[in-house]
DNA sequence: AAACTTGCCAACCGCCCCGAG
DNA sequence: CCTCGGGGCGGTTGGCAAGTT
């Protein structure tokens, strides 16, 4: 036995709403809130509409505040990481972009930002014929990467762009060119995001960084000099 | 100009989570 | 505990618009 449905799905209207409909919703919700019921709410202000699509079009479109479209860089950047990060979760992903809804960002995934890193990716492996040899790790210490430093156990970061930089709790991130010596490095910084994932309290701490050109994501442990 | 294809996005579906009883 | 049901979420679909043949 499956569950019971949430509405009378004969009697309930499918398909866009009216500017009548929304009137009567935004009116409803601006003047008495949700009641903390969507399911009853349809019927109490006279919509033929199931409660979870009038949830559904009040955080989506009626809710104050929401932008859509015209994603900026930094936000098509912030969605990359993200999605790289921790996936498709996009209730997580709107919640870094202030106006913006879980179903916009998806939709505005599926339908370009996928493409768009595809596109960078599959350029950048053109560009790359032949193979190249594997690149050395990079070293964030000053020590010699040969002394069993636990500095030597992370990857290469060929691309990334300091000014760029979007979320960090690294407390001296700002400073890592200066204050960290990557030796042997030579590479070009092109496009990418980096962000702190722990504090160093002993001197010890790691970043990460996602490659925008080639959609992948480094961690790097770091120690401070 | 018509037919077809592609892109976009609002909305639906169904599952899972979690709090109330 | 267990059950129920509403809320929340991610995946998917359907219809319209724009672009292409």
């Amino acid at each position: 036995m499956g569950r019971a449905p949430c509405c009378d799905k004969a009697n309930v209207k499918k398909g866009p709403w009216s500017p009548e409909e929304d009137a009567k919703l935004k009116s409803h919700i601006d003047k008495h809130g949700t009641g903390g019921n969507w399911i009853t709410l349809p019927q109490k202000i006279g919509l033929k509409r199931c409660g979870k699509s009038c949830r559904l079009r009040w955080l989506n479109y009626l809710r104050p505040n929401i932008k859509h479209g015209g994603f900026t860089e930094d936000e098509d950047n912030l969605i990359c990481t993200l999605y790289i990060t921790i996936g498709s979760r996009w209730s997580i992903i709107a919640a870094q972009l202030p106006g913006r809804t879980d179903n916009d960002i998806k939709n505005y995934w599926n339908t370009k930002l996928k493409k768009k890193l595809l596109g960078n990716r599959r350029k950048q492996q053109q560009a790359r014929l032949p193979q190249p040899v594997a690149q050395p790790p990079l070293y964030a210490s000053h020590e010699n990467p040969a002394s069993n430093s636990p500095t030597t156990n992370f990857l290469a970061m060929p691309n990334f762009c300091y000014d760029q930089i979007l979320e960090s709790d690294f407390n001296y991130m700002n400073g890592v060119s200066s204050d960290v010596n990557f030796p042997g490095f030579d590479g070009m910084i092109s496009e990418g995001i980096m962000y702190g994932v722990s504090q160093p309290l002993d001197g010890l701490g790691s970043f990460s960084a996602v490659d925008m050109v080639n959609c992948e994501i480094y961690t790097l442990a770091i120690r401070r000099s």
